[in-house]
DNA sequence: GAGCCCGTATGACTCAAATCATATGGAAGA
DNA sequence: TCTTCCATATGATTTGAGTCATACGGGCTC
């Protein structure tokens, strides 16, 4: 068992750093750029939302523990992006915790000040709606993957998504996956020991290539 | 195996009848009422979403299949509820199919119109943030669920999560739940059997009351 | 009223992923 | 450099949900 999460490292995906909130819009709304370290919690499970947050620099995962310790990703956050509005805008206790992977600086904004940024700006409003529904979407599909889909499935959807998220050409490129072993456990819902025995067989099978351990897809 | 999933039946749940768009509103922006009948396909998974739904009469299932013929249900939707929105507002493929689980009717506007209402209306927009975050917070919560735990401690969220929904006065009375076996299974990515035998246990250990076959909780 | 479908129910059996134990190699830090 | 921690790896074993077969009762339809 492994008794914590937090020492986890995600690396930095490359793509769009194209922020949710542009920084003049987030200065002039009194959004404070706040510096973080590594493995700091930015907020708990079960606590009430009254900030709206977006990742300047550095990476954000969100979590939930079970009591065995076992992790459950529920979504990383890169540069440019937003997390955390769902208990904001939908007034519920956050359902998972923050933690950042790397130091870094992220954005905090009082949710009323938030709410009167979306009022006065329709196309943030509408970025951000875009940013909802992609995240629905990503879920739905994880959510697809975890209950009906054995390992090999699962991982193979997951790469492939990531990979679409990467690759400027996916469809002539191939890409190294960005994720250890556990990390994809923890967002499939597999334990570790059955990624490595479900990529080893894939390897086997020319589903995917290994170069040392990473993956290469 | 079920060889079709479109001979089912979800209770009408009382409650908020509230709609996310008032009628005046759908008229004044081009939407039209559309009479549907039972098991009548709304959209399909992979169709480019063109149209904003919202329930008037009736209700809709949105589901996946899998190759075997398993469905995972990924929400239900009551009169006055809004749905397909997230494959409209993020520019992708409907990821699950939509079907009436009622004849009933049905308002359907055209993207365009549904831009502008929102550019018009300021609290309705963020009136349907809210329903995209909590939809978003059912989505985690039944994926940390079926990524995790076990069958018991599944269905007993599901149940607790939809009594929360109907009760008035969750902590004092008791209700009925409103689904079968089948459709607690399809939700939670059990097996009828498993879903059967579980709560048949949960009522031998006082956890749940069977009146008859109806769960009461 | 006969037949059919569906929901509920139960027992027997299977099997794939989880669990447990252990080993190796590499990167980071003292 | 030595140590520690983590990631990867692999074999043995367990286990619990899935699968399959079967049964029964109720409601709907022909």
């Amino acid at each position: 068992m492994r008794p914590s999460p937090v020492f986890q490292y995600f690396p930095i995906l490359p793509g769009k750093r194209k922020r949710v909130i542009p920084s003049s819009l987030l200065q002039a709304y009194n959004a404070r750029l706040v510096k973080v370290g590594k493995d700091q919690i930015l907020f708990e499970e079960g606590r009430q939302a009254l900030e709206y947050f977006q990742v300047e620099e550095g990476k954000v995962k969100m979590y939930v523990l079970n009591p065995d310790g076992q992790e459950f990703t529920q979504g990383i956050f890169s540069p440019g992006e937003s997390f955390g509005e769902p208990p904001l805008l939908g007034d519920f206790p956050y359902p998972s915790s923050a933690i950042t992977l790397e130091a870094g600086k992220i954005w905090r904004m009082p949710k009323s000040d938030f709410v009167q940024l979306l009022r006065d700006n329709f196309e943030i409003h509408m970025k951000l709606d875009q940013v909802l529904c992609r995240r629905l979407q990503y879920k739905s599909m994880i959510l697809t993957e975890v209950s009906s889909y054995d390992p090999e499935h699962r991982l193979m959807t997951i790469i492939r998504y990531f990979k679409s998220k990467i690759a400027k050409h996916p469809s002539r490129e191939q890409v190294i996956v960005p994720f250890t072993r556990q990390q994809l456990a923890d967002m499939t819902g597999l334990r570790v020991e059955t990624v490595i025995r479900t990529i080893k067989k894939m390897e086997k099978d020319g589903k995917l290539v290994l170069e040392g351990h990473k993956i290469k897809y």
